[in-house]
DNA sequence: TATTGTTATACTCTATAACTATA
DNA sequence: TATAGTTATAGAGTATAACAATA
């Protein structure tokens, strides 16, 4: 149970971190719910709003998903006017994406849920690792995505 | 970028941690490829070795995967001798299960490898923070996972 | 010819239900 | 009847390739 090199003194990165993942999912799958909303429209609203895109390819890049599957959400999200899709009058195949009030409001709704949710979780964990912990993990999130801000 | 509550002081944490866990398997999935291991399989291997499991059942629910997923992987790991399961004569409906010497010579090699691989990662973290982030980690993982040791 | 968005298809992973053999 | 293990099936999620419109 100590530190030195080659023992055994945790289990796996990946078997703590993918399953924590799922749980986070989990948890923040009855606020989604409550809102007819998919964990992908969610990251579509969130990441809508920090960075106004111009292509449907960027966005999907900037959430890590794939291009082909943002396009049902983005059907779903459009014909409840949570989004509006138009496109470029100088390049008529780009879609420019922008946000409606509505989305904007929804998305703070859900925002504010899941942090909530979030926060009763960290509140357990001691205030100096909560910190340490959350600029660990942006870290290790940013490295391990590619670095961009290496 | 402060901590005011409601603000976006940071991403979501399952915006981070799950695309960070989807990282981690992937840079794992070089190493166990090249032993022939699924994902499961290895954790089958970790934990067979640590704590000797009675019930496949058991064996299941302590890695949180499906009873009727590990099947296939007992499979090949038995046909592979890296495992043995033999009926139970106590009670012929359980299959008492443990690891030959080749399959724990096997976990330790792809386990050593893993960890190298993880340590490369957690190198680039201050010293401090690291230990707080596995601490927190750990825990995290604990509580999510219905918090055993509560 | 290259690119954006779209559709169709196939493949993987996972969950559910039905079956067998023991008890 | 209940339980351990197994098999079969269906569903969700994901990736790949082919297509239409525009440049």
């Amino acid at each position: 149970m100590n530190a030195a090199p080659g023992n055994t003194p945790r289990p796996d990165l990946a078997a703590m971190v993918v399953p924590l993942g799922r749980a986070l999912m989990a948890a923040e799958r009855p606020v989604l719910d409550a809102h007819g909303l998919t964990m992908w429209a969610y990251a579509v609203l969130s990441h809508l709003d920090e960075t106004p895109l111009r292509t449907q390819a960027a966005l999907a890049e900037a959430i890590h998903a794939d291009k082909t599957r943002i396009i049902a959400v983005l059907d779903d999200l459009e014909s409840r006017e949570l989004l509006t899709r138009r496109p470029d009058p100088e390049d008529r195949r780009v879609r420019l994406l922008s946000l409606t009030p509505e989305g904007r409001r929804l998305r703070d709704t859900v925002r504010t849920a899941v942090r909530e949710g979030e926060e009763r979780l960290l509140e357990q964990v001691p205030a100096a690792d909560r910190e340490a912990f959350l600029r660990t993990l942006g870290f290790l999130y940013e490295v391990s995505q590619g670095h961009p801000g290496r």
